[in-house]
DNA sequence: GAGCACTGC
């Protein structure tokens, strides 16, 4: 194995080595460059500005803003509330002392699509008057930016520097509808700030739902204001089931038939919960078109996050004349995604949905009933261009029932909140009990993310606050708790920096780097050999970062594919080591980036411990399967890992990540030695 | 023996 290992003992890290920006490609121009003379462009661009039915709101807006420290905005997408309003906000002056104008996104393409368009509209060069900040990629000067675009979490950050954002004028949440834990933690924010600043921040929050009322009563009622954009652009037609169906697979695949024989053209966009479906309606779709000629127009296209890149650019490309695009897709299509074209949108009523089970600490993925506004949501699909149809694989009763609830169960209350709470300690929240939140997370959530923060020693039980030789410094960590523990702890404790550095980069990933296309199976797992570690996935994963980083930029892409690798999940977690190796730098530890265990793997095993001692499992000798330590339930190596095809499997494992799917399987999993738990978390596990 | 919805710092 030793020729395998060589790789981390040689590798020297790559401090500052300038990567070709693979991201900037995301933004692409709004207004286009047809060789328009600057008079008429600017013509064209105000008269489509005026066009937007923001535009007719413009006074409304401003006046509500002026004299209101609330303003709530209901708008559908299109509307123009996003792009206009910050602009109708500078140009009324709300930026002219030298302060700037946010405006919040859940996704990172959205803020940084947005500050290229507004700086187009604006005629200013992207990342001056107008900017955008997201991870890795910061597009704003600090003197010179006055609309600032920036992802809900980036703004969190920048509370943990400047508490009361007193850069900014205003700040508005856009898209809140969506309720991710980051926006729901900002409203929060947003709400103490104002307490301190009532006089000179404004606060906007805007939504495309009409439950605009929650938004209004969280804050103080007599000093907020609802205004409504309205401007659904087309409408869309109905249509739901007779009669419940008995296999919605089969029923989507049907229904696709049937438009495509009686309906006019237009693309067919069809809602499904997850891969597996997906492939099922593509293979039944696919052999209808075997003896069925007429079905030959049909473009049949699988659309969710995994999808290669090249794949996905066949989705947006407008199909061959007389062809008709249909894409089988996840919720990627109903808000992160717009695919241009869509007529006729067929919505089989389920998503799968992650949900952290407090029990046991593992998040399962389980597949529920939409709601109501979701499906208004995939509706809304069809009609952007034109008035499309919407075929509802559900009855009408169905629908109305309890069945199906009002909104989605918020993040706050079906994910694991450490992170969270991790932030607002670090801000100064001292009980999160009695924290006014946006909606009070369930207790029992609460309880555990404190105690497992304090099982790291992020958090002293006796006082409640963040320990400062470790939670204080893990609250500026853009890691999971764990992740950040192991990070921390290979300086203080492991001597093994450069290694953990590659692999908390590679874990904090959540996906496998490795890829396996159809039909060369039995090849990538061949070339995978050159990478695996005895040790484990987390090893391998080191090997596999530090083959990238070696592999000079311009072939790093003819690499990734020579070896069946992710480029896009490579690059990222390129950037991520960077990135904390800089954090390392910042808190002082230059001199320690350089530190290697050597040949001493048990070292980084021993720091991943650190981190993940709750993760732990025994090979069970009679059936051959791993068993928890803490509760004995049965947990399976996941296809992705290297223990899955490995013969000679380790007693005692720790792994990164678990999810409960089809079984409950483990990720990122290191062997062990269970002489080092009581040794490193004494006060979790008792000598037996 | 056989697989993960989607984000974000």
């Amino acid at each position: 194995m030793s020729t395998k290992r060589r790789r981390v003992l040689t590798a020297e890290p790559d401090h500052g080595v300038s990567q070709p920006d693979s991201e900037s490609g995301f933004i692409r121009s709004y207004y286009g460059d047809a060789g328009l003379d600057s008079a008429t462009r600017k013509m064209l661009i105000y008269e489509q500005r005026r066009r937007l039915p923001a535009f007719k709101h413009r006074m409304q807006l401003l006046y509500a803003v002026e004299n209101n420290p609330v303003t709530v905005i209901v708008g559908e997408p299109g509307s123009g509330k996003s792009t206009q309003l910050p602009q109708y906000l500078y140009e009324s002056g709300w930026a002219a002392d030298g302060k700037k104008i946010a405006c919040t996104q859940p996704r990172r393409v959205a803020a940084a699509m947005l500050a290229q368009r507004v700086s187009e509209e604006m005629g200013v060069e992207l990342g001056t008057t107008v900017g955008y900040s997201v991870r890795f990629s910061d597009a704003s000067d600090p003197q010179m930016t006055r609309i600032k675009y920036l992802t809900d979490g980036t703004l969190i950050r920048e509370c943990l520097a400047d508490p009361l954002l007193s850069a900014y004028s205003v700040v508005m949440v856009d898209e809140a509808q969506d309720r991710s834990i980051a926006t729901d933690t900002l409203l929060a924010l947003l709400k103490k700030i104002l307490h301190k600043r009532k006089a000179d921040l404004r606060v906007i929050i805007s939504s495309a739902t009409l439950d605009a009322e929650g938004f209004r009563s969280f804050f103080e009622k007599d000093s907020s204001i609802i205004v409504s954009i309205s401007g659904q652009p087309f409408p869309v037609d109905t249509q739901y089931l007779a009669a419940p169906c008995e296999n919605y697979l089969a029923c989507a695949a049907e229904t696709v038939v049937n438009i495509h024989e009686k309906e006019a053209p237009g693309d067919i966009l069809v809602f499904l919960p997850g891969k597996d479906a997906i492939l099922t309606v593509l293979a039944e779709l696919e052999e209808q078109q075997y003896g069925n000629h007429r079905l030959e127009s049909l473009l049949l296209l699988p659309m969710y996050a995994g999808i290669s890149a090249s794949d996905q650019k066949v989705v947006f490309d407008l199909a061959q004349k007389g062809m008709r695009k249909v894409i089988l897709s996840t919720n990627v299509a109903e808000t992160s995604v717009t695919i241009d074209g869509v007529v006729y949108v067929v919505d089989c009523g389920l998503v799968k949905q992650r949900v952290f089970d407090v029990a046991t600490g593992i998040d399962r993925l389980v597949t529920r009933t939409i709601s109501r506004s979701s499906a208004k949501q995939r509706a809304g699909r069809a009609g952007r261009t034109q008035s499309g149809k919407v075929y509802r694989l559900y009855t009408h009763e169905a629908f109305n029932s309890s069945l199906f609830t009002q909104h989605d169960v918020p993040e706050i209350s079906r994910l694991s909140l450490a992170t969270m709470v991790l932030t607002l300690k670090a801000l100064g929240v001292s009980n999160l009990v009695r924290f006014d939140y946006f909606q009070p997370p369930p207790p029992e959530l609460l309880s555990q993310a404190l105690e497992m923060l304090a099982g790291l020693g992020a958090i002293d039980m006796q006082s409640g606050l963040l320990t400062a030789d470790l939670g204080l410094h893990l609250a500026e960590l853009p890691l999971d708790p764990p992740l950040g523990v192991c990070l921390l702890n290979s300086v203080a404790k492991f001597a093994c920096v450069r290694e953990a550095v590659g692999a908390v980069a590679m874990l904090s990933l959540g996906d496998s780097p490795f890829v396996i296309p159809s039909g060369r199976r039995s090849e990538a797992l061949e070339d995978r050999r050159e990478f695996i570690a005895q040790e484990g996935d987390v090893l391998t994963l080191v090997n596999v970062l530090l083959g990238y980083q070696e592999t000079p930029v311009r072939v790093r892409q003819q690499w990734c594919h020579l070896h069946f690798l992710n480029p896009r999940l490579l690059d990222q977690a390129a950037r991520i080591s960077r990135q904390l190796e800089s954090y390392l730098v910042r808190m002082g530890h230059r001199d320690s980036l350089r530190i290697s265990c050597g040949r001493d793997f048990a070292l980084l095993q021993k720091c991943l411990v650190s981190g993940f001692f709750t993760n732990v499992a025994r090979l069970d000798k009679l059936d051959g399967r791993y068993r928890l330590i803490r509760s004995g339930q049965i947990i399976d190596i996941h296809p992705s890992s290297v223990y899955f095809s490995m013969d000679a499997k380790p007693d005692y494992v720790a792994f990164a990540s678990a999810m409960d799917t089809t079984k409950l399987y483990m990720q990122g999993i290191t062997a062990i030695d269970p002489g080092w738990l009581t040794e490193i978390a004494p006060h979790y596990f008792s000598i037996k």
